[in-house]
DNA sequence: CTTCTTGCAAATCATTTGCAGGGCG
DNA sequence: CGCCCTGCAAATGATTTGCAAGAAG
């Protein structure tokens, strides 16, 4: 599906931001980007989009399932939901994130929120620590 | 230990906002407190405690270790360091909070985190979702 | 054309910091 | 009595919103 197809699927115009935001998470390796790199992003290339713009952006792909919101640190970074769902870590020292799934982790939290009568939404599970390469430092 | 001396083993003075708070903490049900519920309880006390005090001691006590700071929803919620490790859920609609720990879950990051040659330093685990009183609603 | 979008600036929110007066040890 | 603390107001950083001008369908 091209990405001007998924933003009318959405319900989304196809603007200039949407698809260079929609853009730069494919190209992007990191895939986890904020609001704030984003913008420094497209700044560098003279696309001449807001700030508010792109929060604006976000939080509509957000809720059309287009991202998934983290928070991680400080601010939320965004990341396609293209993905099956998976948990994160995050290294302390370079920021460098590696995403995991692992099956008996869901299923204990199915079977603990079970033992308390508790309905699962959402959860979020992330490993906060150093990467291989920043345990020296 | 009184509250004074566990102020004094951290290197604080004896204070009013600082006996204020732990005061709170220690008796407090709830056990979860965002800086603002915080200055709102000891508003209508007429403690005469500035929202910049809270913040300052909660994070003084966070660095001494005698509270934890946790990233639940937008803004910080604080609790007590007495109890021994344990994760979250919180009711996304009453605000609940219910405390549980899970030696599987805990162990299973552990091999995680080795297989992804990663160390971990902390980690934040939380279920969001309906607690049993407000499934219905 | 009509409605959805955007850029910019101003407004919010949570949290932090500067400063001058006070209080603990 | 010196240094740690506090209240208040102003400063911050992240994110949101008001508004009038511009595009998409």
């Amino acid at each position: 599906m091209s990405q001007s197809e998924e933003l009318k699927l959405a319900g989304l115009k196809t603007t200039l931001p949407r698809l260079k935001i929609l853009e730069l998470f494919d190209s992007n390796k990191s895939r986890h980007l904020s609001a704030e790199e984003i913008y420094k992003i497209l700044l560098d290339e003279d696309a001449g989009i807001g700030l508010a713009t792109i929060y604006r952006v976000l939080t509509q792909f957000e809720t059309a399932g287009l991202v998934l919101r983290h928070n991680f640190g400080e601010s939320s970074v965004f990341e396609l939901a293209d993905t099956d769902h998976h948990d994160h870590m995050v290294c302390v020292n370079c920021g460098k994130i590696i995403e995991f799934y692992d099956d008996k982790i869901e299923q204990q939290q199915i079977n603990i929120a079970k033992a308390h009568d508790f309905t699962i939404h959402d959860h979020s599970l992330c490993l906060y620590g150093k990467c291989k390469n920043c345990q020296t430092a």
